[in-house]
RNA sequence: GGCCCGAUGGUCAAGCGGUUAAGACACGGCCCUUUCACGGCUGUAACCCGGGUUCGAUUCCCGGUCGGGUCACCA
């Protein structure tokens, strides 16, 4: 049987992480197994309602690669993908159940619920509706409904017995089903709970594998009992433990933690991202962790899946999204990352291309590159005590002699090419008998007034260029001669 | 509170009755090196507790503890 799965996320305008991995694996378990993934916009909330937000799950999508193969925007053979276009089908669907038996018609009031669960309440919280109008007769509700009085579907619950479903992670779940209430199908306004949406539209859209959070697993037994009701195949469940923000709390986007775009715009890969979340509550029967989309295709298996939370940690994906830079051609990588250092450079005459290849190694994410180039712009601030370097071997005064030395040499030079500055300097330190650090730690702290930069004094001296160059190391002379 | 689920280093995690309990991130050290980074090597660090079952439990069972979820005319 063809496998299909469906990501069927509400537009909020933010796709959290938690969900954006319950659509990578919905994706891999389809793709996997040559199966089709489905979007389907759950959109029944209208006070919810967020303008663009389903640009942004469009989005998301194509920028990490789920693509799908049915859709609102693709279209294919069990559309309307988007819910709130869906709205009429669900009441037959209800009245079926009721002819069945396996549902009913309720005419309570808001009130007469309420103080039922006052009643029984103790402040505890245990409340299943009492089933007042499960005792009505035809002619009783044939009245309430002429006279229009307002009515909602409830799903008749069995007293006794239990009912067992089997989850993919968590193997097989038995509730007893008196703990199960009769809950409500169709809302007095006509329009499905989500609940009963979700058994109808997976249903209708051959849904076989359900992925879901974790938090549906003590409703899932409800929904076992609808498809038993309709007669219907129940599909395959797949529920995911939650991502955490920290040990007691989720990720969420009202703690402002991090969603997907908000990771793009601090300067993370979206395939570092995905290969990031691909191991938050999965693993891979080798010890593999560097993955590209087709490979997790391949090597994703639900055996894999784990039970328990997992906290997302930003620093392993910082490391990871290190990994990708490092990894990535150079060309793609400079396309990348040109706009980021050409934000962060004034003097437009620097070579982009030899600074963007001084960072591939150093890089971990975008919002990294700033800090590293800044000082190719203008020389910061530094003090003397730079010069001195215990593993280089630098005082201040070897410092000096070394710079006073090197300056007229350089200057001397014809061409500005890196050998050439690396043979003048390397002549010097040869002459002078001093090592090497003795010579290009002065000149890479005066060129860079940092304690570390990506490259050294002769790669830093070419870029500079020779004007530069030489600016900078009279300033660090004179800087060492004021502090004698 | 009832019901359901979970628990291996700080984090992600492998393990599925017998192991020196993998690997990765982070952290420390060493090497390489014109700084840093990269790369290589290496170190510290874990089976929630108590009972069983068993020749033998991290692994199976029961109880507890702790954590999470759920009990809406929300999705």
């Amino acid at each position: 049987m063809e496998v299909r799965t469906r990501f069927a996320p509400s537009p909020t305008g933010y796709m959290h992480i938690g969900n954006l991995r319950t659509a990578l694996y919905e994706y891999l378990i389809a793709k996997h197994n040559g199966g089709t993934f489905i979007l389907r916009i759950e959109d029944t909330d209208q006070g919810r309602l967020v303008e663009g937000a389903v640009d942004v799950i469009y989005q998301t999508l194509r920028m990490t690669g789920l693509k799908h193969d049915e859709g609102p925007d693709v279209g294919g053979d069990y559309g309307p993908y988007v819910q709130s276009e869906r709205q009429g089908m669900y009441l037959q669907y209800a009245e079926e159940l009721v002819k069945k038996g396996k549902a009913y018609y309720c005419f309570c009031t808001k009130e007469r619920l309420d103080s039922l669960k006052e009643a029984n309440g103790e402040g505890e919280a245990f409340s299943h509706y009492d089933r007042h109008c499960l005792g009505l007769s035809e002619a009783e509700i044939e009245t309430n409904l002429k006279s229009g009085i307002p009515y909602v579907i409830r799903q008749k619950m069995p007293t006794e017995g239990t009912t067992t479903f089997h989850d993919a992670v968590y193997g097989d779940i038995t509730v007893e089903n008196s703990e199960l209430d009769d809950q409500i199908l169709v809302k007095s306004d006509g329009m499905p709970t989500y609940n009963f949406a979700n058994v109808v539209d997976d249903h209708l859209m051959h849904i076989t594998h359900v992925v879901r959070g974790s938090e549906y697993l003590s409703s899932t037994p409800k929904y076992t009992l609808l498809y038993e009701a309709f007669g219907w195949d129940e599909p395959s469940y797949v529920h995911l433990p939650p991502v955490m923000k920290d040990a007691h709390h989720k990720l969420s986007k009202r703690n402002g933690d991090a969603s997907f775009q908000d990771l793009v715009e601090k300067g993370y890969l979206p395939e570092a991202i995905m290969n990031y979340i691909a191991l938050l509550g999965w693993s891979p029967a080798s010890n593999q962790e560097i993955f590209t989309m087709e490979e997790l295709m391949e090597q994703f298996d639900l055996s894999g899946l784990s039970k328990s939370p997992s906290i997302f940690d930003p620093v392993k994906l910082t490391w990871m999204n290190g990994e990708y830079i490092k990894n990535m051609d150079f060309d793609t990588y400079f396309e990348k990352v040109q706009p980021y250092v050409d934000a962060a450079l004034h003097n437009k005459a620097l070579d982009q291309k030899a600074i963007a290849a001084l960072l591939q190694k150093r890089l971990e994410t975008w919002a990294d590159v700033a800090g590293l180039v800044n000082f190719f712009d203008a020389l910061p601030a530094y003090s003397t005590d730079l010069y001195v370097h215990k593993k280089m071997k630098t005082t201040e005064e070897i410092a000096l002699d070394s710079l006073k030395a090197a300056l007229p040499v350089l200057e001397g030079l014809e061409t500005w090419e890196e050998t050439a500055i690396h043979d003048a300097l390397m002549a010097l330190v040869a002459e002078k008998g001093i090592k090497n650090g003795q010579m290009l730690w002065p000149v890479r702290t005066a060129l860079s007034g940092k304690p570390t930069s990506p490259g050294g004094a002769i790669e830093l001296a070419h870029i500079l260029g020779k004007e530069e160059t030489l600016r900078r190391m009279q300033m660090g002379i004179d800087l060492l001669e004021a502090g004698k």
